[in-house]
This record gives structure tokens, C-alpha cells and sequence, in this order.
DNA sequence: CTCCACCTTCCCACCATGGGAAGGTCAAGC
DNA sequence: GCTTGACCTTCCCATGGTGGGAAGGTGGAG
């Protein structure tokens, strides 16, 4: 992110730079977002007109880009920092990277499961449930332990 | 819960009521959930001792079950202040009961599809990814968006 | 009586993403 | 130049559910 260059908009504008809602329109990341991240100190501080408004430029857009693309994907936001570290990182070394996505792959697979084991069980209830006007309810009989009576 | 009998702790326990650290074992749910679900008014206000001890009987630990459940099967607070409902209402129609549990089968089958979509990406990624010594990673291409170039 | 495990209330934290208030700025249109 | 509405800023709070911990009181075994 541009340091302490300060100008008014339309000046940075002519230069290339994008205010904050052009880098949340360009990125997909809000501009609440933005201001989050920055704060957290996951991305630099913005540069500033001399309105205090921040100001960004095409490679501060492509940060913003590859952290929604992270998000997508399900990263925190601390395996973000990570991932922009790496990515920065000309020396990295794909394992750490691959380390990281098959933790977080992991992750995910555990969450899914454990959803699918919720499913499974209310998939059985709702099977068994007339779904009438009587009040007898296997859902609840089960919620209210009775199943295991 | 019971409304406002006051009595020293070791004569309520002759009275067949628990303390707290004893329903949250009974039930499942922690002596922290316990007061919260209070607060929140999932559940009455318990009774209390001179001391100011919660207090609690068999029905009021089978509510507290009955929550730990519907936690586990991964309902929301506000779906299980409606199922509590539909369970102590006597003039329920399990049809009711059918349409809460289905809706939630519904929202986690899509919190399933995300997660898996998520799971599949990765999953690509990491296997073309070598793992090894050098900088080259499709993983961090991908966030960056050169697989969109 | 001592002491330790419990109880109470209160405040804060976590994670990521907001909403909205109050006040300032920008730029198109008149 | 002035007006006005859409933007910007910072600040504070909220969401949902589950805690941690401080400060002070209680219970009961030894």
C-alpha cells in the first residue's frame, strides 16, 4: 500500500490510485472489510488524500483479491496472514504452503462430517415424524431423551 | 425452575434438588451455559438458596438435557426456544415440530454443499501442488487469480 | 477454625462481518 | 460560487454461542 503519498482524489486518481469503495468494488472485499483488515494488520496502511481519504493502488487491489479468494475458500484469517506471507516470500517453499491447505483442508473435512452426522440423525427424525396434527413426535421424543429410556 | 423456596443447600439436597455444578453434570450443559440460557431466558430463573445458590430438580436438569440435544444436533437458540415450546405444549402438532427440523436439515445440507465445494478446491489445489523446495505454487496462484489470467 | 472447592455477579474475549451515528469531503449540476 | 447527495472518515455497538477470569461470598471436610 502506498506509504504517505498525500493528494487530493482527483489528483490520485489521475495517478492510477482507487479510493476505497473502487477497491472493494475491484477486490470483493468491503470496503468495512478493508478498513478491518487494515486495522488488524492484515493488510498496510493506506495511503491518504490530504482529506484523509485512503487511496490504493493496482497491487494493493491484488492483495485485497487474493484475501477474498481465501475467504472463499474458508481460510481464517490468521492462514490468511500466513498465505500472504508465503506469497510474498520469493523464497517460500511450496510445502509450507501445501502444509497450510491440507490443514485447513482437514479442517473441513472434520466440520463436514461432524454436519453430516447432525443430517444423518435429523434425516431419521423427520423421516419417522407423521408431520400431522397430533402432538406424539418422535423429533421430540428423541430431544427429550426418551429414546434412550 | 423451581419459583422462590428458599432453603440452606444441604436441605434442599434432602429435598432432591441439585446445585448447579451437578445439573450442568446431569444435563451435559456447563454451569456457564446454564446461567447464560437463564439470562437469555431460554430458560426460568431458578430457584435459589439463602446464599443465593441456583437450585434445580430432575425437570428442571431434563430441560437442560433436552437443550444439550438440540445443541448437539446443531439447532440454534432461537429453534430451540421453539421446540421447548412445541415440547411443553401438550396441544402441539408434530407437523410444527416436522417443519423446524426440516428447515434445519435444509440449512445444513447447504452449510454441506459450501463446505464441500470448498473441500473440492482444495483438494485440486493441493494435489497439483509438489510440495517440495520451491517457490513455484499453483495453490498460491490460484488465490492470487493467475488461473484466471 | 482452616482451607479448598464450590458459588455468585460482572466484564471481557473470541471470530468475521457487519450497521449506524456524527461529522467531513467531493463533484456534478445549477 | 452554491447546493446537494453520495461518498469518506472514526467510533461504537451488534451478531451467535461459548467461554475465561476477577472479586468476593459459601459450604463442608478435616
Amino acid at each position: 500500500m502506498p506509504q504517505a503519498k498525500y493528494f487530493e482524489l482527483s489528483d490520485a486518481r489521475r495517478e492510477g490510485f482507487f479510493n476505497i469503495s473502487e477497491a472493494a468494488e475491484a477486490s470483493g472485499v468491503s470496503a468495512k472489510m478493508i478498513r478491518h483488515y487494515e486495522e488488524i494488520g492484515l493488510v498496510p496502511k493506506a495511503g491518504r488524500t490530504v482529506a484523509g481519504y485512503r487511496i490504493y493502488r493496482d497491487a494493493d487491489v491484488h492483495v485485497l483479491r487474493f484475501i477474498r479468494r481465501s475467504r472463499d475458500l474458508g481460510f481464517t484469517m490468521k492462514e490468511i496472514a500466513g498465505l500472504l506471507g508465503l506469497w510474498q516470500d520469493k523464497r517460500r517453499a511450496s510445502a509450507d504452503v501445501k502444509r497450510l491447505a491440507a490443514k485447513h483442508m482437514a479442517d473441513l473435512d472434520a466440520r463436514i462430517a461432524e454436519l453430516q452426522g447432525m443430517r444423518r440423525t435429523l434425516e431419521h427424525l423427520v423421516h419417522c415424524c407423521h408431520g400431522d396434527g397430533r402432538p406424539d413426535c418422535p423429533i421430540l421424543d428423541d430431544l427429550a431423551g426418551a429414546a434412550r429410556a
